[in-house]
DNA sequence: ACTGTAATCAATACTCAGTATCAATAAACG
DNA sequence: CGTTTATTGATACTGAGTATTGATTACAGT
């Protein structure tokens, strides 16, 4: 027996679906208001096992929380340097995969990844909260 | 009357050169080995002051714990999947910043980082300890 | 040198994301 | 239905980083 579908998962996953690109806290908070049930180790562990099977992206970036994303079709994402709000983003003009690195020592590189930077709609206008 | 020159952050900073892209922790582990007053704060306070004023980099990436660099010069970052440590490596074929960014809502893009990733020299022979 | 004062410090309590533990629960499957 | 075993809930824990606060200390002005 592996994988079991549980409810849990199902609620979880719906709140990744509904909320943008939300934080494993920010889903906790949503599924929690209306499944208080649902335990916070739970959101972790499920979110977790989503990315490591392939059913969700996990967005590791910059110092922040972990973010999640249910569009796993590979896709740049901005990151708000205020509030840590991610956006989708089209890029153009990216190399083609290939570059030619090399390591101080004897690094093995495997792969990279880009990651934008910016204000998001919100932090843009209201700008200088935190700083 | 601004900016003091302190005995710690000249040994925080001595440290900062010595070690190779260390963590804060790092470098409290290090500077508190020969000056056991100089407290966990003030490590994480002198490193974050150096990173704002430009006199070294902050290396936050992958989930990883923040890492400094006292190389304020632009250069790219290997990060070890393993391990966490970070390398210099040398890139050719990066787009000569000029990318065409369009954001889903309104973002505003301001600038964008490359990330590699890989398995570091210690990590890359002695590989799947953890996994 | 002496002193006033703002910047800095040490110590420590705190926050908060993420993890570990483990008994209780409930899918899947016969 | 009953057994098996993945999963969950509750909770304690970890560890990086921050806030607080009273004590120090660098340094400008004298």
């Amino acid at each position: 027996m592996q994988e079991r579908q549980t409810k849990q998962k199902q609620i979880i996953y719906e709140a990744l679906k509904t909320l943008d690109h939300p934080t494993a806290t920010e889903v906790y908070g949503y599924v929690h208001a209306e499944y208080p049930t649902v335990s916070r180790a739970t959101v972790f562990r499920v979110l977790g096992g989503f990315a490591s099977s392939g059913r969700a992206l996990e967005l590791r970036a910059a110092g922040n929380e972990v973010r999640y994303d249910y569009n796993v079709e590979p896709h740049y994402h901005a990151h708000c340097e205020s509030c840590g709000r991610v956006a989708d983003v089209c890029v153009e003009g990216l190399p083609s995969k290939k570059l030619t690195i090399t390591a101080d020592e004897d690094f093995e590189v495997s792969g990279y990844s880009v990651e934008f930077f910016g204000k998001c709609k919100g932090c843009k206008g209201a700008a200088k909260l935190q700083s």
